[in-house]
RNA sequence: GGAGAGGUGGCUGAGUGGUCGAAAGCAGCGGUUUGCUAAACCGUCGUAGGCCUUUAAAGUCUACCGAGGGUUCGAAUCCCUCCCUCUCCGCCA
């Protein structure tokens, strides 16, 4: 949600910056719009204004204990009025609110202009691609020979898109959960939350996902609930409707969910194994800020998410999203992508992104401090994210970069005293 | 699931149809006083939107007392629906 003064004031300048998206709003007609609006708010409210001072004078004629039965019918008529003029304002104002929720953040000064993927830039590479003396195995091969995935079952279970992992396969996903929220909470300085994983619609509001993206979710039928796309939603509804104390900031918070999305229009992208799923765990990193230390935390965030990568030994690059690959509620992203042999490519693992005020406002997060002369000011805060890291692509890395010519997975030192394991040999649980 | 109580400004808490945007207290902010601290006293102190204005401030108007409807000339106050919180009972991991 944009600031809506600022908004009209620059209106050129912002569509201009919003035309290099890859799907730039259509902003004609927003100036009419808004001067329709306050011209119905305008009149409506001159009217209450008469009535109230009608209703005053009829108090004041009672108490003197006059007749006030003509000047009642009166003010009826001019009620009956404002109702009309109150419905025509109410249209405008829904129509113009719909109209502002679906213009997408400004892309910061920063973000280099592009069409599509193709033009995001590279700003980091780290490690090098594992030289194999051997056919690497794509994941989806190497799971299921080691008996620690099982993608047959969990769509007999469930469906397509859904995983069963088996014994050190079970325990890497957990290994890699609770090693990434130790480094983040002891070595990154983030506080752990566990969230409910079912938001309800005003949450998915508040950070962007609706109105536009319901198609992208599940919900639960009869309610209002919905099924968490990622802890974004719950962590950063957190604080909705609320201000922050300013010497409280930065906020920063790590979280492990489950993430589940329906992945409508997404048939046929990454349908083998495991990189695309209707069900995936995440531990994300959140962080309320003040305005202008909004993009050091993001270059912050970016860094503490990437540790988790060099730690784990995993080869990989980070880039900067161009204006045409950008999500819509986002400011500034950053993604990193890990290698992965088996694609003999790399994929995105960690999507590191500055909303600034755009969901705060939306969301109604403020921070509260002294301002000049002491007096306190109120501001929306700025609210950032990303994955720290996915767990279920990095349970990928893992397998993949980590492969023995023998079949088997070398675990990471890092993930040794979380996984108990040096090395992942197949499970012959099934037989 | 059943029975009951309740949702008012940053907090506590008055207010049951007519200057109530809302008493009072606390906290905050400005000031006065006092060696310092503390205390006392005075003042100030919600959010959003419209108009005015070069912007802002000031001013002015409108709306907001959980949400949405309704009754009325007029609703924090009466009626209806929904949401949430608390207590007790039942059930349950």
């Amino acid at each position: 949600m944009h600031d809506l003064a600022t908004f009209r004031a620059q209106f050129d300048a912002i569509s201009t910056r919003l035309s290099l998206r890859a799907n730039p709003p259509n902003l004609e007609g927003f100036r009419e719009l808004d001067a329709r609006r306050r011209a119905a708010i305008q009149e409506a409210e001159e009217l209450k204004a008469r009535r109230n001072a009608a209703t005053g004078e009829i108090a004041q004629l009672r108490k003197a204990g006059e007749d006030t039965a003509a000047r009642q019918v009166e003010v009826r008529a001019i009620g009956e009025r404002i109702a009309e003029l109150d419905k025509q304002a109410g249209t405008l104002e829904d129509e113009f609110r719909q109209f502002l929720a679906g213009v997408p953040n400004v892309p910061h000064e920063s973000v280099p202009a592009g069409r599509g993927p193709e033009d995001n830039v590279e700003v980091r590479r780290v490690g090098e691609p594992p030289a194999f003396s051997f056919e690497p195995k794509a994941h989806w091969d190497l799971g299921p020979e080691l008996g620690i995935l099982d993608l047959e079952r969990a769509a007999k279970v469930t469906g397509a898109r859904f995983a069963v992992y088996w014994g050190l396969g079970a325990r890497l996903e957990r290994a890699l959960i609770n090693f990434m929220l130790d480094v983040h909470t002891r070595e990154h300085g983030y506080t752990e939350v566990l969230p409910p994983f079912l938001v309800n619609s005003a949450s998915l509001y508040g950070t962007g996902q609706l109105p536009k993206f319901a198609e992208d979710l599940f919900k639960c039928e009869g309610t209002d609930f919905w099924l968490a796309p990622t802890a974004e939603v719950p962590v950063t509804n957190l604080f909705r409707s609320e201000t922050l104390e300013g010497s409280n900031l930065p906020l920063r918070l790590c979280a492990y969910t489950p993430c589940f999305r329906s992945e409508a229009g997404s048939y046929g992208r990454d349908v083998r194994g495991i990189i695309r799923q209707h069900q995936f765990q995440k531990v994300e990193l959140v962080k309320f800020t003040r305005p202008e230390q909004s993009y050091e935390e993001l270059e912050k965030l970016t860094a503490d998410a990437e540790d988790i990568l060099r730690r784990l030994g995993l080869p990989f690059r980070t880039v900067v999203l161009c204006t045409g690959d950008m999500g819509f509620s986002s400011a500034k992203t950053y993604d990193i992508e890990v290698w992965l042999p088996g694609q003999n490519g790399f994929k995105e693992i960690s999507s590191c992104s500055n909303f600034e005020s755009f969901q705060a406002r939306r969301a109604s997060i403020r921070y509260r401090e002294p301002g000049k002369g002491g007096k306190p000011k109120s501001d929306f805060a700025h609210t950032l994210n990303g994955s720290g890291l996915a767990v279920g692509r990095t349970w990928v890395a893992i397998v993949e970069n980590y492969q023995a010519a023998d079949g088997t997975v070398v675990v990471p030192e890092a993930l040794r005293p979380y996984l108990n394991a040096e090395r992942i040999t197949p499970q012959g649980v099934l037989g």
